[in-house]
RNA sequence: CGGGGCGUAGCGCAGUCCGGUUAGCGCACCUGCUUUGGGAGCAGGGGGUCGCGUGUUCGAAUCACGCCGCCCCGACCA
């Protein structure tokens, strides 16, 4: 067994910690609140950057890079926007440093000062329409469909590794239309294939909703969201599609000639997803063993362990498996041979469990000699002993088969754990001794949201897509509603 | 910013209360031999401004004062 990662029931914060540090994926650095994303955990970014940078272009997205600091004033000229952001902004004040005069070291030169303060972004929203003022004139111009791969800060006054730091990698994606129609469609277009990415990818089965005002983008209309589960029962969410009406587009004065010749405002989306992914599915999937990472994900998906006694088994089971190799390299799966000899297999077999490679290969020279190979899924820990003509033919079905069974298992999970409640008795009860999602009758006001979460801590996570209408009275008021919606405490 | 905890070798810790040999232990690391089908064994070896500063003392990891950093829990947030 695993020998270090603390156990779930224990302790779930450590649990997630253990994973992380111990697997590889990251590290905690000098600086507070910033995390270093080490080689393991960024392929499993780089992987889905890639799906996502794929799926963008794919609905018509161009990449392009904005800078990293904002002046101060730009951010101030949406009210909304500002208000939700300035409590943790980073600020540049000065550009230079000199040698202190009264010892070691170096301080801010008092007399380089900024005249402007610069922001170091916490979302690009203002640098970019300040910038699509100059490049919208005329319909012809729109839409205007442009993503951005970029790190932004938040200064947040808690973090924790991947779920929230300061600083963290993300992509945000800013579009500009003629119609609200057209930014709505879009909105819910990007949601679409977050939705897509989180299930086929991440093996994640999320709830597609709106968040209610309260929980809104600052500056949007409407925000968009997928929810999921993990296995502690809390809500995580995992992206965000927004609807910012013409709000950006009036703070910046961006203004396009309609076929009429007509001066209209552009309507405006923006929509993001960042490295917390890694945290979700880190929560999402993995047990007390280590991380158990879907296969389209996994920065390594088979690994291959071979068991000698000497140099010349080390030759002959390299020599078997070159056709596998090349097969599987053909077939685009990633693997690895690992011949190091100074570690031997027992210890492999745990270190490629708590990395979470989908699938593990054994070969000593029973099986060479029998034609067989032992495989061990990490998903179930099923091991069995397999013919080893046919082998990479079983690899492909296999990896096929772990990635569908991750996510049903995690989508069972979910739906077990959605439990719907009509007295604020069952509430209260289910919050306290339960766990996972509530779905519940609210009245829609600000106010009873504002209640239930002072009360509970539950906030509601969102208002589901093709919610089913039904009559009901409010959990906590009794007032009339139409439809549940969807509370859970949160991450 | 409040509450709690912790800073001693790369990691995890003991030693601190009650000051006194050369600051220990486990893991990891290095060398050699034997091993290799579930985290190997033996032998030898390297590695320390005891978080920082000031003070008390013949003498400080240990006592006093100040500072810094990190983790966990809460308020804020993706």
């Amino acid at each position: 067994m695993a020998k270090e990662i603390t156990p779930r029931v224990n302790d779930y914060s450590q649990w997630y910690n253990d994973l992380v540090i111990k697997t590889g994926l990251a590290d905690y650095s000098s600086v507070r609140g910033c995390m270093v994303i080490k080689p393991y955990g960024y392929a499993i970014w780089e992987n889905m950057r890639d799906a996502l940078d794929k799926a963008f272009k794919e609905t018509g997205h161009v990449n392009a890079y904005f800078p990293l600091f904002i002046p101060k004033s730009f951010l101030s000229k949406e009210a909304a926007h500002v208000e939700g952001f300035a409590k943790e902004c980073a600020v540049v004040t000065h550009y230079r440093l000199k040698n202190d005069p009264n010892g070691k070291g170096v301080i801010v030169d008092p007399e380089a000062k900024l005249e402007e303060e610069l922001i170091v972004r916490p979302t690009s929203e203002t640098i970019i329409w300040n910038s699509y003022k100059n490049w919208i004139q005329s319909y012809r111009d729109l839409p205007l469909l442009i993503n951005q791969w970029a790190n932004v800060v938040r200064w947040e006054m808690r973090t924790r590794l991947f779920l929230r730091t300061a600083e963290f990698l993300w992509q945000e994606g800013h579009t500009a239309h003629a119609t609200p129609a057209e930014a709505i469609e879009e909105t819910e277009k990007m949601l679409g294939v977050y939705t897509q990415f989180a299930e086929e990818f991440m093996a994640l089965p999320v709830i597609q909703g709106k968040k209610t005002a309260n929980e809104r983008f600052a500056g949007a209309v409407e925000t968009y969201c997928i929810e999921a589960m993990m296995q502690d029962g809390l809500a995580l969410q995992a992206g965000t599609s927004h609807f910012l009406g013409q709000n950006f587009a009036k703070a910046f004065d961006v203004q396009f000639l309609t076929r009429e010749g007509k001066q209209e405002h552009v309507w405006a989306t923006s929509w993001g997803v960042s490295t917390r992914l890694i945290g979700a599915l880190i929560m999402a999937h993995s047990d007390d063993d280590g991380l158990v990472l879907p296969p389209k994900l996994a920065p390594l998906q088979v690994v291959i362990v071979p068991i000698t006694k000497g140099a010349d088994d080390m030759a002959k089971i390299y020599e078997k498996f070159e056709p596998v190799m090349k097969a599987l390299k053909a077939k685009g799966i990633t693997f690895k041979f690992d011949d190091d000899d100074t570690k031997r297999p027992g210890f492999k077999f745990a270190e490629y469990e708590m990395k979470g490679v989908p699938v593990r290969l054994a070969m000593g020279m029973r099986d060479y000699d029998g034609g067989t190979v032992e495989v061990a899924r990490r998903d179930t820990k099923e091991k069995s002993v397999q013919q080893f003509e046919g082998i990479v033919e079983y690899i492909e079905n296999l990896l096929v088969d772990i990635q569908a069974n991750i996510f049903n298992k995690a989508k069972a999970f979910r739906d077990a754990n959605i439990t719907e409640v009509n007295t604020w008795d069952e509430f209260k009860n289910q919050i306290e001794n339960g766990v996972g999602f509530i779905s519940a009758h609210w009245d829609g006001t600000p106010e009873t949201e504002e209640k239930i979460k002072e009360l509970t801590k539950a906030t509601i996570r969102c208002i589901p897509l093709n919610n089913p209408q039904q009559d009901g009275v409010c959990v906590f008021s009794g007032q009339p509603s139409k439809e549940r919606v969807i509370f859970a405490k949160a991450y």
